[in-house]
DNA sequence: CTCTGGCATGTTGTATACAAAATGCAAGAG
DNA sequence: CTCTTGCATTTTGTATACAACATGCCAGAG
């Protein structure tokens, strides 16, 4: 037999309701706080109590709920607080995926990269936001391809999912955007100069950017009283 | 009623299930790639297989277990690659952690770390192992706890535990053991002169040496069959 | 002898029933 | 009117029964 096995993604209920779970809790209908009763969600979502409670399980783990003995789960609220920690973690991460990279980059790498910065140029000269933040996504998942550390990867990753839900709101104004948009330019001149230090700082600096965009959004719904 | 009200720590059998397992597996009694058989085990436990089957949940959250769709779960077995990639990753969350606790780092916490260092210095003049992994751990606890910042401390003890097993097995020959004593006081040092620089780098440095000694003894294990 | 197919057995996946705990409400005391 | 106390109801926790799937063995064909 070749090497073309392909696994054939059989899910099992508990990880097909965590998936549904997940989706609803970043996209909102599932709001931060809110208290989920398992027999009700289990009628929705068409399973029995049993794999839905490993569900609870599996997003507790990824840090999205917060279950209490006998009083259930519930969704996860951050705190102004929990951003500015996650994003500093988030930001040392991201700067040793720099590192890293550096060391392995590939002229392909590069090429695909470029042609990522292209598009996003694109999007942003056409304010195309949400073509923008898909885009955004794909350079810095390629960049932790690229360093090649698995548990890095699967570490950011899981940070990244629960600030998800912040993120789709945090709001970007023209100057910030435009700031956003150069530094992703100096990432890849330093990634070609294979400039690890530089890269390091330039992540750093990007995520700083992108946690006090989120701060200033939370603290201008606190104030409107949005949430 | 005033803010004494402490928690009283009521434990769910699933919570009580995965600790006890933890523990099984960070002895060694269940060995990296030892597969789980849920009957035998809810009844070694005394529990029955639907909290046990939340407890895999939990430890494969932690990285302990994997779970395969109808196969079940399988303690996780770490290769070389994955040693290393863990403790890169490490690194950069404690080089974090040091750049945080220079910003707070308070005389009071100065003192409490002089103490310890006094405490490492005394178990390694008389080769007292135990004693040295346990104030070693204490030590790099309070700088974290130094940092203030949860989410840090909480991603670097998850790595830190799917570590643990294999620490636990690492040699520390006499050199890298001076070595080690050595970087501590320098680290010390650095966080009483406020160089958030310099201990990251002593601390990314201090770990890679860790990480040398845990890589050998590996080596060394599948070099003499011991694994 | 080797390989395939199918059956018996064991193991995991899911649903459900029952037990235990928490919650909300209402009645009564102060 | 407010606070406490006990009960009814709801909700979560655990055990168990049954279904679906995987595994290993054996028989039979080639």
């Amino acid at each position: 037999m070749d090497g073309s096995n392909l696994p054939i993604a059989r899910s099992t209920l508990p990880e097909a309701a965590a998936e549904r779970l997940r989706t609803l809790i970043i996209e909102g209908t599932l709001a931060p706080g809110a208290r989920l009763n398992e027999r009700e969600l289990s009628e929705q979502l068409g399973v029995s109590r049993t794999p839905l409670r490993e569900a609870f399980r599996i997003l507790a783990g990824d840090g999205l709920l917060t279950q209490l003995p006998n009083r259930g789960a519930q969704v996860v609220a951050l705190s102004a607080e929990d951003v500015r920690h996650a994003f500093d973690v988030m930001g040392s991460l991201e700067g040793l995926a720099g590192e890293l990279a550096v060391t392995r980059v590939t002229d392909a790498d590069l090429e695909t990269l470029r042609a990522l910065q292209a598009e996003m140029e694109t999007a942003h000269a056409q304010r195309d936001l949400p073509a923008y933040y898909r885009i955004n996504r794909a350079i810095h998942d390629r960049l932790n391809a690229i360093a090649g550390n698995p548990i890095l990867t699967h570490t950011y990753r899981t940070l990244n999912t629960r600030l998800h839900a912040l993120r789709f709101r945090s709001n970007l104004n023209t100057a910030k955007w435009n700031q956003a948009v150069a530094e992703h330019r100096e990432m890849i001149a330093a990634l070609a100069a294979r400039d690890g230090a530089a890269l390091r700082d330039i992540l750093i600096r990007h995520l700083r950017a992108k946690q006090q965009a989120v701060l200033d959004t939370m603290n201008n719904e606190k104030t409107l009283g949005v949430v």
